[in-house]
DNA sequence: AGCACGCCGACT
DNA sequence: GTCGGCGTGCTC
């Protein structure tokens, strides 16, 4: 008897409602369908057409009356029967429907296909550039009679470039792409497409010998290898001091799998900051190696995939959702910096990488490997458990020393008159890299370091007006920004409410870039962050600069801290090491202590020894002290004892609903709603901490107000499902109208 | 009676 | 979310 039953996962359906769906599979299609293949399926009352992909294919279901599959829209199935089951677990792990697991699992070449051709695009972005003298076009853009404001603001910001990308234009400007539109219709702007920088060149040459280990990495691949080889699921956490070698374990277990037939994921926090480690593995591996990440065009994306389902790409490299990638006979799966917050999606399905990596290497009964040099608490704690082996390289490279840090007391140099950023022995150890023409790189601790604007008059701050944050300027295309919502505007000559002196503040790494030039008059610097006006791809450009140009001091933001070995850097300034301490989460010293062993471990990878300085306000934090000392030991044993007291990870699970909606009384409401259906549903549970309402660290972003409650315990079947419960409840109260309801483990903010 | 509107609730 | 069903109440 032929299957004439397909379940299947709908796309219309929301999240309260999810569930695999039976439909009647016509006469027509039983020899065609297949699980993992995408249909068009009708659904609800009004029996709208939605996309749906078959989970299985049954001879029987449970209810009589079954709607029928409508069409096909795959050949071969997109999915095969692991996916499956991981989109099952996802969508009970992280909250989210089956369908939107599924979408993060394909590549987004692969939906817009039917309705609109747009699979595959080239490899260009469209550029915007003046089509007149920049003079003429700021007396047009002053001339408000003759042009729209909008109009006015892109000419203006025009004149002040060559050319732009044009949705960095439209971005920075908050115009909308009607006035681009107008003034090229005008004549007066000109649109071009120019090539984006292509993906990170794969060497088809020589294949490069593998790389030697010494006694320490030897010993760590032994082990290593024994596990990968003994076809169980199992995970270890490689620690590794920077600068240990960890990459060179990498390889050789890498190749161990490919020789093996098997095939391998390396996770990497961003692939934009490790293009010296790409160049290595292709160097190795050729075109084997399939690379995914966030700026690769839909077609590159798309095309890599195939590479990867068809078997033609073994090793995959790539960012977080590279943990997808569709891979038969996986061998092995190495997440680099583990720790590293990128890992955890901060949009549905908020899932973290590692978790779907734990959910592969069981079901491939493979090795899951954790790299670090400041690994998550989480996973050190599994280490000491006996759940993770565990295995250390604590020399590094070339038998270099660690750098010589100083911790510099800011507070006492503010008494002794230097109100600046720069303290006096940062100063004298700058001086002495100049005069010996060592290179020298300055980390600022801090998100989007940028500068804020106050009046000097009535202090007067410039906040958005759709988020609950102050707008910082940007030197770039002198606006102002807000970091959440995109919003720009415009800067005043003088302070709107008083007509005072605007005076710009916080110390952004223009600011530090101001005050080194100052202080060294004439000295190159390189400013490096995320947040400029600069091209795709261009982070590679500045640190090719960099190297290159032996520019001799670097600014800069967190990017500054990743996988590039710069042979002539020999000191490390860290600005202000407090910033990320006092965030308020739990992560708050994990975050900091990883942070500033990173960027001290940038210092020194050359023949000559590095020193490093760190500013900070509260000297005696025990934190900084560790980081300086580079003790992770140390510091991972004191936090252990704080998670204890505070009931955090690893002896307990965070779980958070979070409401957000426009009315924020509302969205208060609904958030006590929650606790109270919570606290009712697991009254029986014994360890339980529930808190909140509590609102997120920015209350409100795009007019909506945040407002969460906290579940403190572990996070057991019984938990979420009183979790998903709650959220479908509020969903459907009309009391919470306008107001969106989600859950999540573990949240970053 | 005829219809506009709003609310309810189910979605295979 | 979204649509059809159905009750209420207004108007002709």
């Amino acid at each position: 008897m032929p299957a004439h039953v397909a379940r299947i996962a709908v796309a219309a359906a929301t999240y309260w409602i999810d569930k695999p769906y039976d439909y009647r599979i016509p006469q027509q299609l039983q020899d065609k369908l297949q699980p993992g293949m995408r249909v068009f399926v009708p659904f609800a009352k009004g029996n709208r057409k939605s996309e749906g992909i078959v989970l299985a294919v049954t001879e029987e279901s449970a209810r009589d009356q079954l709607k029928s599959v409508l069409s096909v829209l795959d050949e071969e199935p997109v999915l095969n029967a692991e996916q499956i089951q991981l989109a099952l677990f996802m969508h009970e792990r992280f909250f989210c429907t089956v369908y939107d697991a599924i979408k993060a699992m394909l590549p987004a070449g692969l939906w817009f296909d039917r309705e609109g051709k747009r699979r595959v695009r080239d490899k260009t972005i469209e550029m915007a550039r003046l089509a007149i003298a920049p003079e003429d076009a700021s007396v047009i853009a002053g001339n408000k009679r003759h042009r729209s404001p909008q109009q006015a603001n892109l000419l203006d910001l025009l004149c002040s470039f060559e050319a732009l990308p044009s949705h960095e234009l439209l971005r920075f400007t908050g115009a909308g792409r009607q006035s681009l539109k107008a003034l090229v219709s005008a004549q007066l702007v000109e649109l071009y497409s120019r090539e984006v920088f292509r993906r990170p060149l794969m060497q088809t040459g020589e294949r490069v010998p593998l790389p030697l280990l010494n006694a320490e990495q030897q010993r760590a691949f032994d082990g290593l290898s024994a596990l990968a080889k003994e076809k169980k699921a199992c995970a270890a956490l490689l620690f590794g001091v920077t600068g240990s070698g960890k990459t060179s374990v990498y390889i050789h277990l890498i190749q161990q799998q490919l020789s093996l037939g098997k095939s391998a994921i390396l996770l990497v926090p961003e692939i934009a900051l490790t293009p010296q480690m790409l160049t290595t593995f292709s160097s190795h591996f050729g075109e084997t190696i399939a690379v995914l990440h966030s700026s690769l065009s839909v077609g590159e994306r798309y095309d890599e995939w195939k590479r990867i389902k068809s078997g033609k790409a073994k090793l995959v490299i790539g960012t977080r959702s590279a943990v997808f990638a569709p891979v038969e006979n996986l061998g092995i799966l190495i997440i680099d910096e583990e720790q590293e917050e990128t890992y955890k999606s901060e949009n549905t399905p908020r899932y973290h990488a590692r978790d779907i990596a734990k959910f592969r290497c069981v079901k491939a009964d493979c090795l899951l490997l954790l790299g670090s040099a400041t690994p998550d608490i989480v996973s050190r704690y599994y280490a000491q458990t006996g759940r993770y082996s565990f295995y250390s390289l604590r020399n590094r490279y070339n038998e270099q020393g660690l750098p010589a840090v100083k911790i510099v007391d800011m507070k006492r140099e503010m008494r002794r008159g230097n109100g600046g950023n720069i303290s006096s022995l940062l100063r004298e150890e700058l001086t002495v890299n100049l005069e010996r023409g060592e290179q020298s790189i300055l980390f600022i601790n801090r998100r989007g370091a940028h500068k804020l604007i106050s009046c000097g008059a009535c202090g007067y701050t410039y906040k958005c007006p759709r988020c609950s944050v102050s707008l910082t300027y940007h030197s770039a295309n002198k606006r102002l920004l807000c970091h959440y919502c995109g919003y720009s505007t415009r800067i005043d000559d003088a302070c709107p409410e008083c007509g005072g002196i605007l005076n710009h503040i916080g110390a952004g790494t223009q600011l530090i870039v101001d005050e080194i030039e100052e202080l060294f008059p004439g000295v190159e610097t390189l400013r490096m962050d995320t947040d400029t006006v600069t091209p795709v791809g261009s982070h590679e450009v500045l640190f090719a600069r960099f190297t290159q140009e032996k520019i001799p001091i670097m600014v800069g933001t967190q990017m500054v801290t990743k996988g590039l070995n710069f042979e002539n850097v020999t000191l490390v300034g860290v600005i202000s090491a407090d910033q990320s301490l006092y965030a308020g989460d739990y992560r708050a010293g994990e975050r900091t202590f990883s942070l500033i062993t990173q960027v001290v471990g940038r210092g020194g990878r050359g023949e000559r020894p590095g020193r490093a300085v760190i500013q900070t306000y509260t000297p005696d934090n025990e934190t900084i002290q560790q980081a300086a000392r580079q003790d992770y030991e140390a510091f991972y044993q004191a936090e252990l004892l704080l998670r204890q007291t505070q009931n955090a990870p690893p002896f307990c699970d965070i779980l958070a609903v979070t409401a957000s909606g426009q009315n924020e009384a509302q969205v208060v409401q609904a958030c006590r709603f929650v606790r109270r259906r919570l606290e009712t549903l697991l009254r029986d549970l014994e360890s339980i901490h529930i808190l909140g309402p509590t609102p997120l660290a920015v209350v409100k972003v795009n007019n909506r107000y945040r407002y969460r409650v906290h579940l403190n315990c572990i996070a057991n079947a019984k938990v979420r499902g009183a979790i998903a419960q709650v959220v479908g409840e509020c969903a459907t109260d009309k009391r919470f109208r306008g107001v969106a309801v989600f859950a999540d483990q573990d949240p970053l903010d």
